[in-house]
RNA sequence: GCCCCCAUAGCUCAGCUGGAUAGAGCAGCGGACUUCUAAUCCGCAGGUCCCUGGUUCGAAUCCAGGUGGGGGCGCCA
């Protein structure tokens, strides 16, 4: 038997509805599903365990329904009132006042651990969130904003459930684009035009201007500590974004070594070497991805002796497997999916296990204004900047709209209507649902308690707002298993408007039933914050709107 | 040519291991403020879930083939 303490109000229904399976003598095919329907007619939970049983029992998928609800009702007792069959053979199933008073102590009982643990829950990992990693050769964009927000969102929601999530960021200070930056930052001290194929931003005037010997020292010098400024500003940018990491792991320290040990690179060579994965032709040394899906072998060491991008990225997760992570997710932009395949295949040639490394890929942001579609480069050094972003609808408008939506579509993000109508972006919602459960708590003299229950029956508000607290385990759960954060804010919004419908019908201070629905707004806004908290959303006590002060998008910066 | 992602309301997007009459926000129209906070709520309108075929009790969802859009295919990083 699983554990009754961690298992919620749900778990137990599902068990009862197979248990009540077993009774008739068959198991499902697969697994009942056990959903709150669409519709109030069809119950507080409907499954369709009897059409999963009706073809081993060999009898009308509607029969079946009609025996499971006799099952069902010896199972639940009296938390059951009554379980319908319906359509092709579900079974509907009305639950009582009396489970939803107990699930409600269920979910203040289980208190900041409500929806942490579930009975079946897996075992704690050591998991790798490497995210963002964007080039340190210009700042943070917006593309590196959506890796930045759901990376963290991500890592957050893993570590609510319990894993330990280490958050690191590879950067890239190694290489041709690294001397590029070099060769562009020189230009902008000695006040020449920078190299076509260079950097142009602005930005390399300011970091040309911070390095006193940017003019005359060897440019390999001058690019490394451009590489220093330039990460220096990524971590102040993402930090002010709520967003930090254990490692920053440097590309360059793959390639230094202290004779006679051998660089991580040149490591790598040797583990792939050793289960006989490479060889040479042409004067480089290939890897033999093709043994692995990969459409054609590739490059690890030039001709030239110089080592590819592709080395070095081998070698860091050879790193990171010998660091004895049970997980490793890599975030990658979109114009990196070409690289998923191989990256795969040479992962499975170091000898690793192709389920422990996951590639998510995220895909674009597309910046629309009053203007069209603004192109994102460094290179023309026209872009919206993490900070700038944040500058305009702030952290916690910037985190929701990037959020809210699934990793791999393709996203537009109205920057005119972040800006002009950021009072109408449901994360505002959200939080004012929880500032209004607040104020309402600051009011009410009475002690909450799930336990005193109200008189008269349940208002429908008040079960379906129990139903959606209980939704909360799941939904995290979910968000994790898919690696997609947006369930959270998904699940938060349905909550918020659940919420509300339950305000509108429901009075609390100086009802009667004033203690029990103020523990069950004092749950609601628990879970709200923990899950804006997961998003790196803050929940905030109070909230008022005052359009005098509101912030004119057209105003002059002070 | 090959590979990846996407296609759902006017717009931006949800839709959980296939379930019942496909949802939200915004935009539009009409209402509700001496409020347990109106940053709110109620109502109306809005759909060939890209197309074709397949799988089955049942497909927006899974499979195959198309069409359209985005992106990637270097001994660059």
């Amino acid at each position: 038997m699983h554990d009754a303490k961690a298992s919620t109000p749900v778990d137990e229904l599902r068990a009862a509805v197979l248990r009540a399976g077993a009774a008739l003598g068959a198991t499902p095919t697969s697994a009942p599903t056990l959903e709150r329907p669409k519709q109030a007619a069809h119950g507080d939970y409907a499954t369709n365990a009897a059409m999963l049983l009706a073809g081993a029992l060999k009898s009308p998928p509607r029969e079946v329904a009609t025996r499971l609800a006799d099952a069902i009702a010896v199972e639940l007792g009296e938390d059951l009132e009554r379980a319908e069959v319906a359509g092709p053979g579900f079974l509907n199933l009305f639950l009582t006042d009396g489970w939803h008073a107990k699930a409600l102590q269920h979910v203040v009982g289980a208190g900041d651990a409500f929806g942490q643990v579930g009975a079946d829950a897996p075992g704690r990992k050591k998991v790798n969130v490497e995210f963002v990693s964007a080039n340190p050769t210009g700042p943070v964009h917006v593309g590196g904003s959506r890796n930045a927000a759901f990376g963290d969102a991500l890592a957050r929601v893993l570590t609510f459930l319990g894993h330990d999530v280490h958050r690191e960021y590879y950067v890239n200070d190694y290489g041709s684009q690294v001397l590029k930056l070099g060769e562009s930052v020189q230009a902008r001290a000695q006040g020449v035009p920078v190299p076509a194929d260079g950097y142009q931003g602005e930005y390399l005037q300011e970091v040309a201007d911070a390095i006193p010997g940017a003019a005359a020292d060897d440019v390999a010098d001058v690019a490394q500590q451009a590489v220093a400024l330039m990460v220096r500003r990524a971590m102040a940018s993402l930090q002010a974004f709520g967003v930090t990491f254990d490692t920053w792991f440097s590309e360059r320290s793959l390639h230094t070594s202290r004779p006679p040990a051998p660089s991580k690179v040149e490591h790598a060579f040797d583990v792939l070497a050793e289960q006989g994965r490479t060889y040479r032709h042409d004067g480089a040394l290939w890897l033999r991805t093709t043994e692995f899906g990969d459409d054609k072998d590739r490059v690890l060491e030039r001709s030239s002796g110089e080592h590819t991008y592709f080395a070095s990225d081998i070698a860091y997760h050879q790193d990171k497997r010998e660091r004895g992570f049970d997980l490793l997710v890599d975030i990658w932009g979109a114009d990196h999916h070409g690289y998923v395949q191989r990256m795969h295949a040479a992962f499975e040639a170091l000898g690793g296990d192709a389920g422990q490394l996951d590639l998510l890929i995220m895909q674009f942001v597309h910046l629309v204004s009053a203007e069209g579609r603004e192109k994102m480069s460094k290179r023309a050094g026209e872009f919206v900047t993490l900070d700038e972003l944040v500058a305009d609808i702030g952290v916690d408008a910037a985190r929701w709209f990037l959020l809210a939506r699934s990793h791999d579509t393709t996203m537009d993000l109205d920057l005119d209507l972040a800006k002009s109508q950021s009072a109408d972006n449901p994360v505002y919602y959200v939080q004012y649902a929880h500032a209004r459960i607040a104020s309402i708590l600051r009011r009410s003299k009475v002690t909450p308690d799930p336990t005193i229950l109200p008189g008269a029956e349940l208002h429908p508000s008040e079960r379906a707002l129990i139903q959606a607290l209980l939704a909360f385990g799941p939904a995290i759960q979910e968000a994790a298993d898919k690696r997609a954060p947006h369930r959270v804010a998904t699940y938060t919004l349905d909550l918020a408007q659940t919420f509300t419908a339950f305000y509108r019908d429901c009075l609390i201070v100086g009802d009667p039933a004033e203690a029990f629905r103020a523990a069950l707004a004092a749950s609601t806004q628990r879970v709200l914050a923990t899950g804006l908290d997961l998003l790196g959303i803050s929940a905030p006590q109070e909230m008022h709107r005052d359009d005098a002060t509101a912030p004119d998008p057209d105003a002059a910066p002070a």
